[in-house]
DNA sequence: CCCTGATACTTTGTTGAACAAGGTAAACAG
DNA sequence: CTGTTTACCTTGTTCAACAAAGTATCAGGG
């Protein structure tokens, strides 16, 4: 399997990036909404979110800021970089490709 | 990301057990195979391949038959088992469910 | 006022799928 | 007899995802 070499990143972060380039969010928030809008399908782990917001921050593709609001502890809200924006379409398009490959692997099959 | 633990081997697994549940195929043919039809995007590795094969062999999904043909070297084509028919059917299933979740994250947004 | 549960973020250690890179060997074309 | 293609196999490495645990804040009930 190819697709980059990091399908899982891929497809953990194709996530991540989808959400953070509608509008800013912090982690917690991306746990609940992947979860919400996938009909209860994709269920991120926080020990596995965490760690990739880091890294991607560390990799100048998601940028974090601390707000507090008027209630609740402190949230770090990301939003996408220029270079976080570009990383967004390329993945995008890198799942519609390995959507159709895949089609075409099962798609001519029964049920 | 959970859809089953091993969502790599998921995915690999799930296109051994489609090609497989087509006719009996040899390894070689797979990697052949899975790349024609995905239209060069899916580029199975021999070093991700035939332990895969040998694992699922082992798990009682595929079974193995050794035939030399009238020309070329011996080739081990494999068939699925029951256990493989009910797995490929799963494995499907939830390649729908993963690309339907994917659907609900990405699918909203502009090209 | 404590206690529970939800919110919100973090970290450490483990697992194992996929890969890189090598090998063996038979058939065949030049 | 040499190189290429076919065909299979193996060892060692990496790193994404997970399990499991921890910290801290706030809301509501008893």
């Amino acid at each position: 399997m190819n697709f980059d070499r990091e399908f899982l990143t891929g497809s953990l972060g194709t996530v991540i990036l989808a959400l953070v380039g509608e509008r800013p969010m912090y982690g917690y928030e991306m746990l609940q909404e992947s979860q919400r809008r996938s009909g209860n399908r994709l269920l991120m782990k926080e020990g596995t979110l965490y760690p990739a917001l880091h890294q991607m921050e560390r990799a100048g593709l998601l940028a974090g800021e601390w707000r507090r609001g008027e209630s609740g502890r402190a949230r770090k809200y990301y939003r996408l970089t220029p270079k976080g924006r570009r990383q967004a379409q390329s993945k995008r398009r890198q799942w519609q490709a390995i959507a159709a490959a895949m089609r075409g692997i099962l798609g001519d099959q029964h049920g």
